[in-house]
DNA sequence: ATTATCTATAGATCTATAGATAATGC
DNA sequence: ATTATCTATAGATCTATAGATAATGC
C-alpha cells in the first residue's frame, strides 16, 4: 500500500496486459474486474483509480494488442527474406496448433469476432483499425497492382480467421483430427492460391 | 395460468426459438433467463419446469438451429438446378448484407465462433456436428474425387465464416464501405476459385 | 389430484464506491 | 499533504427455488 507514481504506470500496464490475455481467452463478457485484478496481483478496490469503467479497460486492452505479424514481418524484411517466403511463414504460424491452443496470445479476430461485432462503436472502431493494418501488412507481401494485392489480402485474411475459428470449435477432447485437417487444408490452399495468382 | 400439456410443448418450443435467435444476437453470455422468458411472453418462474439449467437451454437452442442451406439445397436439387449454380446462390446469400445484418437468423459460426470454442464439451460437440454437416452439403456440390471436394468445402467454409465475421466488425455506423468490400471481394474470389478448380 | 405458469425472493456474483492504511514527494 | 492500494460494502443483476394460482385431466 502506498506506492510511487512510477509503480502506478507499471501496475496500469500489468492490468492491461492481463486483460488483453484473459479477454481473448474468456470473451469480452467472460471475466470480471475482481478476477482480472487478482490475476494481476491486486485487489478490486484500486481498479477505478486506473479506469473509469470496465468498458474503458476493455477498449484499452483491445487497443494494446499488437499483431504478432508486425514484428515478424519487420524482422524478416530486415533480413532481406523474400516476400513470398515471409507470407508462407505467416500462414503456417497463424494456422498452427500452437496458435489454435493459445487464444490469449493470438489473433484478436479469431478469438473475439462475435464480441467485437456486437460491441459498441468504440470497440468496433478499434477492431476496424486493426483489420486495416493487418490487410496492409498482407497486401505489402503480394506482387502486382495495389488493388489486386488488397483483394488477395482480404480473401487470405478471411480464410485465415475462418479456418482458425472453426479449428478451435472442432477440438474434441479426445480426437482433434478434424481440427488439424482444417488447419492443414486451408494453409495449403492459401499458399498455393497466393503463389499462383 | 394453468395450461394444457399441448400448450406446454408450444411454450417450450417458443422459448427455444427465442433463445436460438437472441443468443446469436447477443452471444452465449449476453442474455439472461429472465430476458429470454419475457421475450417469449412468459415470466422467469416457469423456466425451470422446462430446463434443468440455463446451460441446458443454451445447448438445446444451439442444437435446434438448422442451417438455411439445408432446405435451400434440397429445394434447388428438386428443381434440377445445376450444382454449380446452387453453389453460387449459397455463396451470394451467405455473403449478403442481409445475412450480415441479421445474425439472429444466420450462421451460428459467424455469430458465435468464439463462444463455441470457449464452450463446454457439449456445446463444442453440437458445433462440430453442424460443421461436419455443412461441409458435407458443400462438398456434394463439387465435381471430382471425394477428397478434393471435401478440401474445397473446408477452404470455402473457412473463407465464408471469416469474411462474414470481419464484415460484421467493419460496420462503422456511418460508412460500411470496408464491410461491403469484404463481402463482394471474398464472394467473387470463392466463386471463381471453385469454378476453376 | 395434477400441473403449467405466476409472483416473490433467496443467494451468488458483479460493478462501482467509501473510507482506512501506509507509503511517496513537496 | 498527497496518493496508490487495501478492506469492506452498497446496489444492481443473475440463476435458481418456494409457494400461490388457476387451469387441465383422470
Amino acid at each position: 500500500m502506498g506506492r510511487s507514481q512510477a509503480d502506478k504506470v507499471e501496475t496500469h500496464e500489468k492490468i492491461v496486459r492481463t486483460a488483453a490475455r484473459r479477454l481473448r481467452e474468456e470473451g469480452l463478457l467472460g471475466v470480471g474486474v475482481a478476477d482480472l485484478m487478482k490475476e494481476a496481483g491486486l485487489t478490486v478496490g484500486g481498479f477505478y483509480k486506473h479506469f473509469e469503467s470496465r468498458d474503458e479497460l476493455v477498449a484499452e486492452a483491445l487497443a494494446s494488442i499488437e499483431s504478432a505479424w508486425e514484428p515478424a514481418v519487420a524482422d524478416a524484411k530486415a533480413k532481406a527474406i523474400p516476400d513470398a517466403k515471409i507470407f508462407v511463414r505467416l500462414v503456417d504460424g497463424y494456422l498452427s496448433e500452437e496458435h489454435r491452443d493459445a487464444p490469449g496470445a493470438g489473433c484478436v479476430f479469431a478469438a473475439l469476432s462475435g464480441d467485437l461485432a456486437r460491441g459498441g462503436e468504440k470497440v468496433r472502431r478499434v477492431g476496424t483499425r486493426k483489420l486495416l493494418r493487418g490487410l496492409e501488412l498482407l497486401a505489402d507481401l503480394f506482387r502486382g497492382p495495389r488493388a489486386g494485392a488488397r483483394a488477395t489480402a482480404i480473401v487470405t485474411y478471411s480464410a485465415l480467421v475462418g479456418a482458425l475459428s472453426l479449428a478451435r470449435i472442432a477440438t474434441d477432447d479426445k480426437d482433434d483430427a478434424l481440427s488439424r485437417e482444417i488447419l492443414t487444408t486451408v494453409a495449403r490452399a492459401i499458399k498455393s492460391w497466393a503463389a499462383a495468382r
